[in-house]
DNA sequence: AAGAGTACGTCAGTGTTGTTGACATTCCAA
DNA sequence: TTGGAATGTCAACAACACTGACGTACTCTT
């Protein structure tokens, strides 16, 4: 009961080799995932750390950037964060120039979002950064492994994020 | 400059089919950790908001369970907090009656870590939430994915936190 | 034209989690 | 035994999430 925990999946039933549903295997994967996130995030965060901002805008202007023209309500989702947190972010980000809310054309009542040159500039800066770790990791791993980093992360999303990410990775809207 | 980004790393030279390093698919890889991670936590998270607890709580209660008498120092240096922060989440769990820390024999400075059965309790109920989510994409996207996942994810860690997460692996102290 | 509903912004209050700074205790070595 | 290093604790503060309530502007339905 101590370390060695109850491995109910160990070989359970079929001759299928199952090994790589052992608990032991689950618990590498989930210390696997906590330490890559730190090192994921570790390059935006130092940069963002000279300037006064924080992941949440790193995050805002990524996908403002993958979306141009995004509505507010839009980003709500894909962020998956309370309005009232996200204005306090946008706000900042507007009036330090970065970003550009223009009202809707069709629908005034909405606002679409759009990075200024100089938003465009952080951004490129940040995921310069972020995109290097992720091709050195790419690189060392391989392309068979990254075909199936890609499986295990999509199998671990939400369902309606599931959507979000691949509405994101087909349209690009 | 919209959508579309500089893609300067497509069929460079050689002919051994690096399209698996365009910064699209390095996008990609970008995307699928954030939307990942927030499954990842989700479970958890939902059974810390009912308690007084976050996801601060979680970790150090998985640690300490992961490695039975783990110093204070030892739990900073895998979670890279300050240990203010982490003295904050320690008391709370200490008070609570779920860790109970324990003086060294050798050197009266340092303080070991133990859960209590209260503690083992709250760690396995967290413990098989996410399991279980990591279980089912695992059977997913299969043995070979699960294979290439843990390969780019151990290259995407600081070098320092490989180690970390190797000596884990290994020993479980 | 009136009323209901939507999209966005804001104010106020709260909780978790990170930070720095100051400080007490303990150990070890000069 | 005294000074420095290691370890852990307390206090105050900042970032960023949350809820709840409200105001404004606009759209859609009847």
């Amino acid at each position: 009961m101590g370390l060695d925990m109850a491995d109910g999946h160990r070989s359970s039933s079929g001759g299928e080799s199952l090994l790589f549903l052992t608990d032991e295997q689950l618990r590498k994967g989930i210390e696997a995932m906590f330490f890559a996130y730190r090192g994921f995030t570790a390059d935006p965060d130092r940069i963002l750390d000279g300037l006064a901002y924080g992941r949440a805008h790193h995050r805002a202007i990524h996908f403002i950037n993958r979306a141009p023209g995004t509505t507010v309500n839009n980003l709500l989702n894909i962020l998956g964060v309370t309005k009232q947190s996200l204005n306090r972010v946008l706000r900042t980000l507007i009036s330090d120039g970065l970003v550009q809310s223009r009202v809707g054309r069709n629908d005034k009542r909405e606002r679409h979002l759009f990075l200024t040159d100089e938003g465009r500039g952080l951004e490129q800066k940040l995921s310069d950064a972020q995109r290097a770790r992720m091709r050195a990791a790419y690189r060392a791993a391989g392309p068979e492994a990254v075909t199936g980093f890609r499986k295990v992360l999509e199998a671990m999303m939400d369902p309606e994020m599931q959507g979000s990410y691949t509405r994101l990775k087909e349209t690009g809207q």
